[in-house]
DNA sequence: TTAATAAAAGATATTTTTATCTTTTATTTT
DNA sequence: AAAATAAAAGATAAAAATATCTTTTATTAA
């Protein structure tokens, strides 16, 4: 469905959405360990989601990465864009060059209601709607 | 969604359904030019699923690619399953390493209703499904 | 103004996926 | 039986995704 760095991506935001909501930063390492993540790794994904403005952040003591008031209203559907592109919202199920109406793929009809479902589904949640849920441990952003 | 991979299998186990309705064989040259696909990677990936069951095939002169009588009914969820795996359809959508109702991601309620919706949607086509609407010219499995 | 901190940037490495090429085996036709 | 056909198998290669390591830059605190 996602790549593995937009699933690690997804993780990291709202997880900064979280841990940030009090005004405060949050370090790279308390996020690999808070997401379980490869630290260079999620680092290098959240570099890339700083220029494109979907998350900021401070060098130095104190330093880290927190989210402005545009960033918190982005939504996952924002972020899986700025990471996977928009293939998953619409190109072909069997990959054919173009999906279309026109000359669909023998999956079209059916795929598109899903295709649609899932970019309603990411864009109606922004990144900080879980901070709730997270602060009462209903839900989750590592297993172990 | 799908693996490259996954997404040539698709459209080629439904163009061998096609060609070979009326009991003839496909070669995989026909196969690569029909679905676009590279022909020794489809031959490695129709290998595969030779030896799983999912297509038959026959060497020598008049040889290719056919299905008997239960292949055609595989669903296209059997042949996602065999490429990909069930990652799609029992994985958590955010990569934790278990999805559960116990402890889940953030999105787990909102996804588990599309990876549902997606294995139905699979389960309930057959490979030979499309036989009459790929001879009416009502969908594609190349575009060009 | 020096030392410490933490992200940015750059370089490199590993793994997985995708693709290609060659040789072998099975089958059919002549 | 020999030649032709076509997939199976095996080996290699290229590209992309994932992961790690090192150096640099910005910021803060002592
Ligand atoms: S053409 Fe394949 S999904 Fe639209
Ligand atoms: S736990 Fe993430 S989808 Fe179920």
């Amino acid at each position: 469905m996602f790549s593995k760095t937009c699933k690690y991506a997804i993780r990291a935001v709202i997880f900064i959405a979280h841990k940030s909501a009090d005004g405060s930063r949050v370090g790279i390492k308390e996020i690999a360990k808070g997401i379980d993540s490869p630290e260079h790794f999620i680092a290098k994904i959240l570099q890339d989601l700083g220029k494109r403005g979907l998350v900021q952040s401070l060098k130095g003591p104190n330093g880290g990465f927190y989210l402005d008031e545009v960033s918190k209203k982005h939504t996952l559907a924002d972020v899986v864009e700025a990471i996977d592109g928009d293939g998953i919202f619409t190109g072909c199920a069997l990959g054919l060059k173009q999906c279309s109406e026109i000359k669909p793929c023998p999956l079209h009809s059916k795929f598109k209601t899903i295709r649609e479902q899932l970019q309603i589904m990411l864009g109606s949640v922004t990144v900080e709607n879980f901070n709730d849920e997270l602060n009462a441990g209903i839900s989750y952003l590592r297993r172990n």
